[in-house]
DNA sequence: TATGCGTAGT
């Protein structure tokens, strides 16, 4: 008798730590050998089969697991519960739906399980319509879903008011009525809370210092962190975070070094740090010092590598890695696509088992950005689920192979915009020549009631600056002050170029002057305005002043920055350089900045010339002819001939080739009149006066 | 309540 006992018990045993191993193999994407491990079972309980089920949803086998499900022997609730949960994560949510009314019993998870994913789509109605049937005694935890619910989509007086409603509520519940403010940046109503809060523990000081370190008020964060009566392991690496996103990276180490109870997250969080900041060797001996790693752990030194590009140390340590998660898998996909080797990234794209939202953005923007748009369609139309990158990554990439039409009829598809959407169809219309849609454009993003930012401001003063459109560009200044986006380096820089570009290059040189911090394209920009206005020694002077100054001393210095560290180079960075190359007839590193500048600019016919320039005053005609050659080959063309003038605030554009309108007429007949006039009245022209000169 | 991967800009 006790032996049998013990048979069965063997048995029982074998059997759950099997169970076990298919829902490991299922999170780890390894399905196969899960489906291996399952046919080869002679012994299987409804848990393997639930198991089962859940590793085949896991990996997107849905209608496998469906089969599964189907032809199981006894189901319980669990079972109807994760093959809902399945189909929910697919947003196969008409078949959910229908399982969930069929289903013999509901417990609170299925219910649970059906409102959170109305609420996690925003589908704010239909939770509501759920919690409002839910048959069961409504306890605390079912209240605090649909707070949640609420609180996450920003509806925060919906939220306040269901809180109010509530019969009873636990500490649980006061921290998520306050983290509906402090999520959605209400510090003052989120302080008001907080002091009238009858239920308050250490969540609760933890949500206050994260709100204030997301509105950018570190003092207050530093303030409540300091307050927090028994701070645990969540409350440092929150204030330890918050130093590291205002670039105080020594402070965060020394909260690191005084964390008495460090446990894996706060690791991540100080190699998170180091990462940001380009320490990456730094980062790696943490990684190694650290008693045991996470899959965040691995991601966040692979990006890390990913990020200085050093991409055969990153994969090398995903090859390493114990688990492969989708995380790590998709940054080092990002990787390769930022260096442009696309085998290795589809390589790493079909290693992805279970291919979440990021992963399938990252592919399409890989392909957009090879110019493949084909391809990024095919991507985007195989996609289930959507999300706002998504549409916007189609639209830059529509955009950057010019055609425009196709990205405007991306963004009029889409249900819900946000501000990226709006910038990338501004810098769309700014990239295509087309300046004014890209106005046109800021006007109705202000119609619509979306609130600009930094970007927004760049792209906008730069179409002003393209048209030379003084007027509309004091007026975006005028608006630049009021959001208080001034400091931000890529607005300032855009004033520099706007004011440059419309003759004032006193105005120019003030805001450059007025700001906290100039990076290279600043001076690029003054320099630039400076020789534009005509004012070529200044110019030049500025950049002797530039090189003897910043980072630009050495040539070779100055590539260094520019390839891989601080700064993320642009063509406007390249150009600057290979401007200074020419100057200082450095050959050798102005063929590898024209290099680099033609991959962003690969049509742009002063980048030849600036290297044939240089070619030929080093005397090798050979390479000049090449370039020359390879000009000609690129197709490089120059940007049609535009100009433009400013009536009572009003711009007038007038573009070779552009189609007639009523107005256009009108200016023609207008200036036929003139010209007739002036004929008659025997004048001389300034062109032949300057001649006669 | 804390940590990792994807979209825009000078």
């Amino acid at each position: 008798m006790k032996q049998n006992l013990k048979v069965i018990g063997e048995h029982t045993n074998h059997i759950f730590k099997q169970n076990t191993q298919i829902t490991q193999l299922g999170k780890s994407g390894q399905i196969h050998e899960a489906v291996k491990l399952f046919s080869e079972m002679t012994r299987k309980n409804t848990v393997t089969y639930n198991s089962m089920i859940s590793a085949l949803n896991k990996n997107g086998k849905f209608n496998d697991a469906r089969h599964l499900f189907d032809n199981m022997p006894r189901r319980n609730l669990v079972s109807w519960n994760t093959m809902i949960a399945g189909y929910l994560h697919s947003d196969r949510i008409d078949e959910a739906y229908r399982l969930f009314v069929k289903m013999p019993k509901r417990d609170r998870f299925s219910w649970t399980l059906m409102i959170s994913y109305f609420t996690r789509k925003g589908e704010l109605e239909k939770a509501r319509e759920l919690f409002d049937l839910f048959p069961h005694k409504r306890d605390v935890a079912f209240w605090n879903v649909m707070i949640r619910g609420y609180g996450e989509k920003g509806r925060i007086v919906e939220a306040r008011r269901l809180f109010d409603e509530m019969p009873l509520r636990v500490v649980v519940s006061w921290n998520l009525m306050l983290s509906c403010y402090t999520r959605n940046g209400e510090m003052r109503l989120g302080r008001e809370f907080f002091e009238g809060m009858a239920l308050r523990d250490v969540v609760s000081w933890n949500l206050m210092v994260d709100g204030f370190i997301e509105v950018g008020d570190l003092d207050s964060a530093w303030e409540y962190f300091e307050k927090t009566p028994y701070p645990n392991v969540v409350s440092w690496v929150t204030m330890l975070c918050g130093l590291a996103r205002s670039g105080k990276i020594l402070e965060a180490r020394r909260l690191f070094d005084q964390m008495q109870n460090k446990n894996v997250v706060s690791w991540n969080a100080m190699i998170s740090a180091y990462v940001k900041d380009y320490q990456i060797e730094e980062a790696a001996r943490l990684f190694s010092d650290m008693p045991n790693r996470d899959s965040f752990s691995w991601t966040t030194m692979i990006d890390g590598y990913v990020h200085v590009g050093q991409l055969d140390k990153a994969r090398e340590l995903l090859n390493q890695m114990p688990y492969k998660d989708i995380a790590a898998q998709t940054a080092m996909l990002s990787g390769y696509i930022k260096n442009k080797r696309m085998d290795e990234a589809c390589q790493v794209f079909n290693e992805i088992a279970a291919r979440d939202i990021v992963c399938w953005n990252t592919m399409i923007a890989g392909y957009s950005q090879m110019g493949r748009m084909d391809k990024a369609l095919d991507l985007f139309k195989e996609m289930k689920d959507k999300d706002l990158v998504t549409w916007n990554t189609m639209i830059i990439g529509y955009a950057q192979i010019g055609e425009m039409e196709e990205a405007v009829k991306i963004f009029n598809g889409m249900k819900i915009k946000n501000v990226v959407s709006w910038n990338s169809l501004i810098t769309g219309f700014l990239q295509n020549g087309l300046s004014m849609d890209a106005l046109t454009s800021f006007k109705l993003m202000a119609h619509e009631g979306i609130t600009p930012d930094h970007s927004t401001f760049a792209c906008s003063l730069s179409a002003c600056a393209n048209l030379a459109a003084l007027q509309v560009g004091k007026q975006m200044h005028n608006k630049v002050l009021k959001s208080g986006h001034l400091n931000d380096l890529f607005v300032g820089n855009a004033l520099i170029t706007m004011y440059a570009k419309c003759g004032r290059i006193l105005c120019a040189q003030l805001i450059f002057d007025d700001l906290d911090e100039v990076d290279v394209i600043s001076w690029n920009s003054l320099i630039t305005g400076y020789a534009l206005n005509g004012y070529g020694k200044q110019g030049v002077q500025l950049f002797e002043q530039m090189v003897s100054k910043g980072r630009a001393g050495m040539l070779s210095e100055a590539f260094e920055v520019v390839r891989g560290l601080k700064i993320r180079a642009n063509a406007g960075i390249w150009g600057a350089l290979l401007a200074a190359c020419k100057t200082r007839g450095n050959l050798k590193l102005g063929k590898i900045a024209a290099e680099q500048l033609s991959e962003f600019e690969p049509r742009k016919t002063s980048n030849f010339v600036l290297l044939a320039n240089m070619q030929a005053e080093a005397g090798s005609w050979d390479e000049v002819e090449n370039t020359r050659l390879s000009m000609k080959y690129t197709e490089a063309e120059k940007q049609p001939g535009c100009s433009w003038i400013e009536v009572r605030h009003q711009l007038h554009c007038f573009q070779s080739n552009m189609p007639m309108q009523p107005e256009t007429a009108e200016v023609y007949s207008n200036l036929k009149t003139l010209t007739s006039q002036i004929s008659n009245l025997d004048c001389v022209s300034k062109s032949s006066l300057i001649d006669n000169l």
